[in-house]
Order: structure tokens, then C-alpha cells, then sequence
DNA sequence: TTGACACATGCCCATATAGGTATGTAAGTT
DNA sequence: AACTTACATACCTATATGGGCATGTGTCAA
């Protein structure tokens, strides 16, 4: 089986650097698909195909405007994304780094003493 | 050209459900492959290969534990993907829905009468 | 040592991709 | 009508995928 389409949800739509650039260009406000071309340094034909992919999962939506076609942003379709990342967000704010360990470390702890916490300089990543 | 590997990024790497749901069972603790295996319905194989993608993004970590193989998670590494997402929050969590759409409205009403801040609540379309 | 167990990989393959280039379509201009 | 501008698509191709299945490797058990 080959990878799920990039059109299958917004997970895969932002999976390409360049649909998130032209996403991060639309944030100022709508534009037509040359403006984006112009910014982004991409060729006419691939912006038109990375907004199409982004148009079938609702991230942008398109508005006709004489012989230009202006897309603007559609946020709320990337909400999944950021609900899903957010469950992890407390493993980098807090000291929460190290979850699992802690918790291994805690139920030793409690079987062997329980009251004496003075090991922890396990290896640990010099910073991630 | 083909897409980026699975492995270029979190982005791409989370972009698999499958590989979500391994790093959502991986919340509550570290855990040898075999319970994956089980929670998740998947075959070994499976999950091997998603794991080792995860691995080379850096979102998780292995532990050797006799002949098991204790992977835990590693947050950080899906921070970018937060980072990116963030900037899009008040998309749908303000009255920001219709951005462009409140610019351009801005825009009519500055050139028409400059002057009266006083109604906010402006009608969220009811479209869906 | 032999065998069971826990994983990691290798191999095969149908599928979808993203870029390049060319062309089709619609709208504005002269 | 002819021409130009603004996009969307079609076609072609190399590439990476993810699943199934078989097998290789390392570990614990008998």
C-alpha cells in the first residue's frame, strides 16, 4: 500500500513545506495565486496544485475575482492538528521532560525506600 | 518527484495515523513493542516500521530491557508542528473566522464613515 | 545446545506523489 | 476576432511508501 493521499486530511495537506508556506502567506490575507507564486518562488503550476490539495482538505478556500482566483485561509481546518499537538505540548513547557522515567523512578523508589531521593543523574540527553 | 521521506520530519512522520496513535499509547508510559502490538491491533512489523520512523524524527526513544525493546516518547520533538499550528489558535478561537472577510469590511466602512467602534459582535456566518 | 520469545529487516508490489512541461479554459483588452 | 493574462489540468516519471510475509538477530528458558 502506498502512503495515505496528501488530501486525505490536514496531517498530510501540511506534510509539504511548501503547502505550509503558502498557508503561512495566506495568514496576511487572501491573494491571488500569482501574488503567491511571486512570493513563494514556486512555479504557477505547482502553486495551483498545492492549493488544490489544501482546498480539498479546507485549509484554504478560493473566491472568484475576475480572471484571478483569490484563496484565503481557512484555519479551523487545521484545528485537528493542533488539538492533537497540544496534548503533547506539557512534555516541553514542564518538567514533565522525562514522564516515563519519573514515574519508573518514583515506583522504585517506593518499592526499595520509601524516602530517599537522591539518584537521578541517569544519562540523560544533553538537551534535546 | 516523489514525497519527502516519512523520516524528513515530524510533520511527515505524524502525518500517518497509525504513527499518532503509537505516540498517543506512548502518553502513559514507555512499553515494549509487543503491547503496542496488542493495543493498537496492529502486526509486528507494523509496528516496527512506524516506530523506527518515529525514531529517526526523534519522537521516540528506545530502551533495551533483556530481549524487549522499551520505547517511550519523546515530545519535543513535536514541538515545531505545535509551533506552526499555534500561529493559526486564533483562527477559530476568536472572532478571527472570517479575518480577511473583517478587513475588507474595514476597509468599506473606513472609507465610508471614519469613526464608530462601537459594535464588535459582528454576525459569525452561519454557513458551515 | 535446542527451542521459544521479542523485535528488526528484507523483499515484493500497488499506489500516490511532486515536479516539469505543455496545453486547456475563462476573462479582460484592443 | 485576435491576443494576452491568470489559472487549472493533463501527462510523464522517478521515488518513497506501507502492508504482507519470511527471515535474521539477540535473549531467556529448559
Amino acid at each position: 500500500m502506498a502512503r495515505a493521499a496528501t488530501t486525505t486530511d490536514a496531517f498530510n495537506a501540511v506534510a509539504e513545506p511548501r503547502r505550509r508556506a503558502i498557508l503561512d502567506a495566506l495568514v496576511t490575507g487572501e491573494r491571488p495565486v500569482n501574488a503567491l507564486v511571486g512570493e513563494l518562488g514556486l512555479t504557477q503550476p505547482q502553486v495551483s496544485k498545492h492549493l488544490r490539495v489544501l482546498r480539498e482538505v479546507g485549509a484554504v478556500e478560493v473566491r472568484d475575482d475576475g480572471r484571478r482566483r483569490l484563496y484565503r485561509l481557512n484555519g479551523p481546518a487545521l484545528k485537528p492538528i493542533h488539538d492533537w499537538v497540544k496534548g503533547y505540548e506539557r512534555t516541553w513547557t514542564e518538567r514533565f521532560e522525562r514522564l516515563d522515567v519519573v514515574l519508573e523512578d518514583l515506583k522504585h523508589q517506593e518499592a526499595a525506600h520509601a524516602g530517599d531521593e537522591q539518584r537521578h543523574g541517569d544519562g540523560h540527553a544533553p538537551d534535546g
